[in-house]
DNA sequence: CAACAGTTTAGAATTATTATAATGTAGATT
DNA sequence: AATCTACATTATAATAATTCTAAACTGTTG
């Protein structure tokens, strides 16, 4: 499989080892077309289903911690009582349907850049995001 | 103490029983200079300071959500292990101390309208919050 | 292939939050 | 002012997300 290969060798290049549980979850989150929104749960039930052995839940928020410190995962900050993450880990916003939870991504066409007039001084912008959220129009919001 | 009577009136004017538990909550959170920010936790170790008698942190749970659902508290969209509430609900956005975990408000000339040019057809928008992530300069960030 | 450091694992522990069921209380009604 | 009733408060239990722990396992290096 040259698609494996491909995940072990990005994997070294960022210093993480390629462990069977580390590749495997590379084919789930990055072999598809679209990037994708997912919490910890759906993630586990992703991985349940596509693989032989189980995973253990403790390795699945491991591995996703690191693959986030690394670059490659994203959080999405919702308030919300689970974490989101995000494989586009490009500079992006998102709305988010508070009907049915979902995330959706924003392209850079969607909103316009954010300009932020105000430094904190000794402090460093880490991140600006944006989260729009939505709801259903005809009926009665929260 | 004409204060309370005010919080009386306003409690009562969005329909919720001005009881001993919201109107000392309403003294804690308002009778200040500027809007604060706080999370569940924070709230009940003021209440606690502040307070003769105990108050119960399903209460504190239950009238927070209470005032959100009302008005008088806006929730902010940070991923974090708890909830962080503001008493200042008009529409502003927030730098997010990644060191400290402390919020500070933006005022409407911090930072520019954020013009967003995409709309999911069905759905209207609810809220748009913009979260500036920020941390020491210096040392290494996460 | 031996050794070591980093990983995985199951399960326990922790933390935030919500549900429950009994008791208390504000506000209306007598 | 006594009583009633619906809503609030309370302590505690339950749930849910996440992190910790300590033992077993596995890439990688030499």
């Amino acid at each position: 499989m040259p698609k494996n290969c491909n995940f072990i060798e990005k994997l070294r290049e960022v210093g993480l080892r390629p462990t069977k549980q580390r590749v495997k979850m590379c084919e789930v989150l990055y072999n598809r077309e679209k990037t994708f929104h997912f919490t910890i749960n759906d993630l586990v039930k992703l991985l349940s289903e596509k693989m032989n052995q189980k995973i253990s839940l403790a390795t699945v928020y491991n591995t996703v911690h690191a693959f986030e410190k690394k670059g490659y995962l994203k959080e999405i900050s919702i308030n919300s009582d689970k974490s989101y993450f995000d494989t586009n880990t490009s500079l992006h916003h998102h709305f988010y349907d508070e009907d049915t939870h979902e995330l959706i991504d924003c392209d850079e066409n969607d909103i316009d850049p954010v300009n932020i007039k105000k430094n904190i001084t000794g402090k460093k912008i880490n991140s600006v995001e944006v989260l729009v959220k939505v709801a259903s129009d005809n009926q009665n919001q929260k």
